[in-house]
DNA sequence: AATGAAAATGAAAATCATTTTCATTTAGGG
DNA sequence: CCCTAAATGAAAATGATTTTCATTTTCATT
């Protein structure tokens, strides 16, 4: 699925690869679970990208280092990710579940596009503190939040020559 | 799905359900479609609840008023309700799609307990300047967006003596 | 290094919400 | 009333997700 940046970005270097690698490995040991393979590939598959992958598409991408790992494995490695907080689930209309890690990321939200499907990412502090005043007003411990606009992106408006 | 209120309601007036029926027939007119009584009876029984309903729970209440109304007959209604603005879809963490009512009824978001799944909804006039903001911001020309607050109710709270 | 119990793997099958198909019935303009 | 396009609803198809299970692997312990 298409998507649009307006920030720049590097690969993950080597040691914030390891970084990564450790929160991983703590969480599976904290939860009995072992260090496999497969995983290190898919952890490291995943963090290389920053686009909002379904688990199909990983898989793709996973298979291109080792065919022999299997979609299932995928399948269970992105609920254990998202499990230690190192990728989290994207709700996009498009009804597939997608993930995005959230390693040494910035905060941020969506917009999606509802002519071309493209999302857009975006920055706003506002929105953090929405969830944190809502919360308080209504007596409910806010934990996390998700907002997305939804619209006509900026290339979508000019095909259709429809200005703003 | 468990839902909790925090503003009153009363069932909709005879008239303001007419009021509704007729925005739906001049959209099934408008679209070359017709008038049927399962697409009434689908409407009215919509209009009376204001929960968040999945298909088969809709179904469920619309064949409590006349047995022989398919679930495919309510599928496709509610899909129309959508295109006319009548419902709108409420995308629940339980991945099922979910509709609520938008017909005279304040604006409003949703805060989703995590723990027990009840969701509250909430009114917050902020949300919506943010989103015209942004869509400014980034030449984006938003039409609606969607904002969802995840955490621990105030039930669930006092239930495990974990106060905030 | 060898052992063995617990966990991991991956192919295949199961699940289940959603969507499509299709034979039959119905709405409504002329 | 007639005719045609649309509606209906049962059944089947679809497709993403999840489970099952036989086999393989990890790793703590000898
Ligand atoms: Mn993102
Ligand atoms: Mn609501
Ligand atoms: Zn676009
Ligand atoms: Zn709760």
């Amino acid at each position: 699925m298409l998507q649009r940046r307006i920030d720049d970005h590097a690969p993950p270097s080597r040691e914030s690869m390891r970084e990564a690698q450790d929160i991983f490995y703590k969480h599976l040991k904290r939860v009995g679970l072992k260090h496999t393979d497969q995983r290190d590939t898919i952890l490291r598959t995943f963090l290389e990208t920053r686009d909002h992958l379904s688990t199909d598409e990983l898989f793709r991408l996973v298979r291109k280092k080792d065919a022999k790992i299997g979609f299932t494995t995928v399948y269970r490695t992105l609920k254990l990710l998202a499990e230690c907080g190192l990728a989290s689930a994207v709700p996009f209309p498009d009804g597939m579940a997608r993930y995005e890690h959230q390693f040494n990321r910035r905060n941020h939200h969506h917009m999606v596009c509802t002519e071309c499907d493209a999302s857009v990412e975006f920055f706003s502090p506002e929105v953090n503190k929405l969830e944190e005043e809502i919360g308080r007003k209504y007596h409910f411990d806010a934990t996390r939040h998700n907002f997305q606009i939804y619209g006509i992106c900026e290339d979508c408006r000019k095909r259709t020559r429809r200005p703003i």
